[in-house]
DNA sequence: CAAAAAGGCAACAAGATTGTTGCATTTTAT
DNA sequence: ATAAAATGCAACAATCTTGTTGCCTTTTTG
């Protein structure tokens, strides 16, 4: 399964901060988030690194900053694959409904 | 972040297969699964396990075997989590807009 | 009742993850 | 031209995670 590693970068409460930082606040370098989590740089990185990976966030160099930005997209996709699964489950309880009510009762 | 849990409960392929057999398969147990994933039934219980402590599963003992079942409601709330994510970030990206434009071009 | 089926618990080793420290490089400001 | 700011890369130790094996209990079946 592909998803499982954008779910993994969301399975961390410090990278669920970023990406909600990221999604109401702009303007973010590696160095302000790392002060946001209280976190040295280094540490801070690792975590971006991971959600860059699952490409939830995108790294863009500019002069000797780095901006970070969320990849909405990527979280749209993970949010599909949980509705089609829910669809998934909502048929086969229809299903069995069906079942059970065109089984005469013995 | 109390989503966290569930997004690392879902971070796996394994335990993406096993929630994607459950909400199209019925009457699954530990044994059942096991098999299917090629792991020890050992195995495959941390897995289970990991889900469960999520509340994605739940357990239910019937005689000698244990019945797994979905629990779509958390997964429900994982989505919701996203979407209001998605929200928030469509929310800034409009904010951004109407301030652009209304911003005289020097 | 004895054997098979389904499971539980605990210990282990191999890997993966995390956050830190130390040091080098590039860019911007004084 | 320096100094400060913003990063990068690599090595480490401390934790988690994972799947296995070994052994014990409970429930069903023949």
């Amino acid at each position: 399964m592909t998803e499982s590693r954008v779910f993994k970068a969301l399975g961390d409460p410090l990278r669920l901060r970023i990406v909600q930082r990221l999604s109401s606040e702009s303007h973010h370098t590696i160095s302000t988030l790392s002060e946001d989590l209280g976190l040295t740089r280094q540490g801070a990185r690792r975590q971006i690194q991971v959600l860059v990976d699952a490409q939830i966030l995108r790294l863009q160099p500019v002069g000797r900053e780095t901006r970070v930005t969320l990849d909405v997209s990527t979280l749209e996709t993970a949010r599909e694959w949980i509705t089609s699964l829910e669809r998934q489950w909502d048929q086969r309880l229809m299903a069995l409904k069906t079942l059970v009510e065109a089984t005469p009762t013995n």
